[in-house]
DNA sequence: GTAAGTGCAAACGGTTTGCAGCCTC
DNA sequence: GAGGCTGCAAACCGTTTGCACTTAC
């Protein structure tokens, strides 16, 4: 356990929307901590892989981080502040599962991710992303 | 109308999978065509825009395309060969809509994608990708 | 002839990696 | 003291772009 690794996890906990890692490297620059760009990569990396954070493919393309609960679920994500909230759609599940089925298709995952604005972010107009 | 052009429709009219660019680009080599990468690209883009060509992200975060029929609709993938099936689910639309109005979510839009692998490529066993 | 399209190669942006040094236990 | 972690900078990879040349009409 390092200074830098509880800088991030720290981080993670506060923040209850998806960011990228640049911009959560970003932040901790901010707060002064020393961190380089590579050990937030490296540790976010790590952290997706043991479940503890949930990756997501923003609609740019960059991929952005939360800390998440493990068990499986979607997100309906402000395009603008990134906040998200976790949705759960069983019935969604059981669908596509059906679905592929249907066809013959095996080895079946998906995803599903809403964007939206959320309501401050209408509020206080046009900001960007 | 330009060659280039014509091989591109051409085979985005024979393929029935989702292909990257850069796939693209090589089996239009493979055929003897001269044709840049970028042009495939550029071209790619424009159809697009245009709606004759759905782009769609792998999981790997390269972008696929392919050519699709013009009203909203999500792809059952193969993971290895690309092989795409069309599927509208109303339902899920309507469930999307409504749940983020629910939390006050504005300017809606989603992503959905089922990814499984074919029955051929299930067969034909460990292929890569 | 002219405007649009093309190829090349360089630029770009996010992400990954090699390596030498540093820190934690 | 030893192994793992970190920072830096360079490498990577898909994609985009500037620019001079070519092509289609």
């Amino acid at each position: 356990m390092t200074h830098q690794r509880r800088a991030i996890v720290s981080i993670l906990g506060e923040l209850q929307s998806f960011q990228s890692a640049q911009e959560i490297h970003a932040l901790l620059k901010e707060r002064g901590e020393t961190i380089g760009l590579a050990t937030v990569y490296r540790y976010l990396a790590r952290m997706v892989k043991s479940g503890d954070v949930d990756v997501m493919n923003r609609e740019d393309g960059e991929s952005v981080y939360m800390r998440c609960s493990r068990q499986h679920h979607h997100h309906l994500a402000c395009r603008r502040c990134g906040r998200a909230i976790e949705i759960g759609g069983p019935a969604i599940e059981q669908w596509a599962e059906q679905l592929a089925a249907q066809h013959g298709y095996t080895d079946v995952t998906h995803a599903l991710e809403i964007f939206g604005v959320c309501p401050d972010c209408a509020e206080s107009g046009g900001d960007t992303r």
